[in-house]
DNA sequence: GCCAACGTTGGC
DNA sequence: GCCAACGTTGGC
């Protein structure tokens, strides 16, 4: 078992968008990175844990915690021209996007924000904490899960 | 295959 | 809204 981190905004898809579908699940769909894609086909498996985190808003944070429900298969909203995300070069028969299922688990007892998390030593090299990463989907180690679940259950900073 | 231009991400 | 970082594109 594995654990990882998916960022969205949470104006577009924030977590209590998942928590409100049906059985509470949803696709993660719309990546369209390369690195990313190949986590999403080959690596992250059914039954791993995922961080879900908040990007691109006045307070970035780590805010609950998904399961994957059903491991990669193809993005259809990439060869679909209505859609946001479509990508003109993805071919429906040899598609280039990939997507898994994930379901809500539940939502922190508090934000565990970016901020914090930057002033813990425990977390150096935390892939989220690297200068300039934009990768959406991203491992997260063991360890730094099971501090940040400690962070949580911690009052606030 | 190099690299400049451009677009996007995402924190601040 | 700014801008640094970085991925992608396309001319050569």
């Amino acid at each position: 078992m594995n654990y990882w981190l998916f960022k969205s905004e949470p104006d577009v898809f924030g977590i209590e968008h998942l928590k409100a579908m049906p059985k509470k699940t949803d696709h993660w769909d719309g990546i369209r990175n390369y690195q990313a894609r190949n986590l999403l086909r080959d690596d992250i498996k059914k039954g791993d844990l995922v961080f879900f985190y908040h990007s691109n808003c006045k307070e970035p944070a780590i805010v609950g915690i998904m399961k994957v429900t059903r491991e990669g298969y193809p993005d259809h909203t990439a060869v679909d021209p209505n859609e946001h995300y479509y990508d003109p070069k993805s071919d429906p028969d040899n598609p280039r996007w990939y997507m898994v299922d994930v379901k809500y688990v539940r939502t922190f007892k508090r934000p565990v924000t970016l901020q914090e998390l930057k002033l813990k030593p425990e977390l150096d090299g935390m892939t989220l904490l690297r200068r300039g990463n934009r990768l959406s989907v991203m491992p997260v180690t063991e360890d730094h899960w099971n501090y940040i679940l400690k962070l949580e259950s911690e009052p606030g900073a």
